[in-house]
DNA sequence: AATAATTTTTAGCCTAACCTAAATTTATTT
DNA sequence: AAATAAATTTAGGTTAGGCTAAAAATTATT
């Protein structure tokens, strides 16, 4: 049997809370992102359990077994490839897919994700930046530094996102600053650790500290 | 706010029954569509009715309001805009496609709708010749004539079937009767009404007439 | 170390969408 | 026109996944 679309939110949850911090995972932590009331989450987490997706001692916590974790990287692999889908065929803006993905991921057809991948040429990331998963659920680990922590004269590549949300993305779009782009540092103020910043289109623009350390960078070698 | 799945399950069913008899559908045809037990469908239909999807009076039958209608239309414009999808741009064969658009048609995003329909150039039938609503739900009337009904040495289009089922389809595939292949009707077995027919491929074979009934003809002009 | 604050769980309720068993209405035979 | 059969509805129950209010456990503060 296949899994209800609400034991699928939960798991993937979980997983994106573990990869911040694998021991502790708390039900207000799921409570936040699934915008539902506490004991709601406890009672999934007790069921979740019996059915051998998590590992649960109440008040402790709660992690995903192997096979949790093998469903929450099959719809995170759905999500993505849709994601990659709705930009790259139907010309969506990045800030759109997430909601409609939120729907397509649940939808249960294997041999649907080989033809979508194959489709898009089996991609390696999604819009944001994210990796998506293979069909065996082995995901890429990233080089995860974000704009914040680059030093002055530095030149970087923009290659993800943190902030997922679609005001951000609406407003790194105004600022033309899309995946690929090239950033230098051009100087960062002490006061409030604001950056002003020179991209490959000649652009100097200056972000807040906020805004640097939501953008996911690689270093470039010269 | 939008309706739940079940609901647009019971609208496209109520749909497709008035369409056959528009003033007998009854509880028990329902059921067979849904496969759930009479007192499931009572129940629905006391819903629908309260939330002015349907009129319904007790014992006597339902059918559909116009705003009911609407529900409907748009759920069967997705189905058939995503068999369409999955067929021409995934390479599904088209006895495989319905399971898929089951879960597809339900997702709700009308901007996604939009785009599938611009990215499949506005198709006008789906993959088994059945039209496809378009976004004001105005459906083509296809002129609905069957194989069955096709005299001897008449010439003729094949436009669809009437039996979707995935065994039929593959049978159809088997005899390589698709969708846009001439038919010659060359006798007409008199004891059980069996087909001798001739295709444009200029094979000749036999069909029964329990298949005949079940393909959508157009006549050729000649 | 005791108290207060916070987090989490338990207890008990609700709704949607299903079910079975029994009652009712309609349709069909005799 | 009764009697029987078939279709449909009502009554009452179940499960998934939510909720609120109250209790219990954990964590933080004095």
């Amino acid at each position: 049997m296949s899994n209800s679309k609400a034991e699928e939110d939960y798991l993937k949850a979980i997983y994106k809370l573990s990869k911040l911090d694998p021991n502790n995972v708390s039900t207000n932590s799921i409570v936040e992102i699934l915008d539902v009331k506490p004991p709601t989450v406890s009672n999934m987490l007790q069921k979740l359990k019996e059915k051998n997706f998590a590992q649960y001692t109440r008040y402790k916590g709660v992690s995903l077994t192997k096979s949790g974790e093998e469903i929450a990287l099959k719809v995170i692999r759905k999500h993505r490839l849709w994601e990659t889908f709705l930009v790259e065929k139907f010309d969506f803006n990045w800030d759109e897919v997430h909601v409609i993905a939120e729907q397509l991921e649940h939808v249960d057809s294997p041999e649907l994700i080989n033809r979508l991948d194959k489709f898009l040429d089996f991609p390696q990331f999604d819009p944001h930046g994210d990796p998506i998963p293979d069909k065996n659920g082995e995901i890429k680990k990233r080089y995860e530094k974000t704009l914040d922590n680059v030093k002055t004269s530095e030149h970087v590549l923009m290659v993800g996102v943190k902030d997922h949300s679609s005001d951000f993305l609406k407003y790194l779009e105004r600022m033309n600053l899309n995946l690929g782009v090239k950033i230098e540092v051009v100087e960062i103020t002490s006061y409030d650790k604001s950056l002003l910043i020179r991209t490959n289109q000649n652009k100097e623009i200056t972000i807040s500290n906020q805004v640097a350390k939501n953008i996911l960078i690689n270093s470039i070698l010269k």
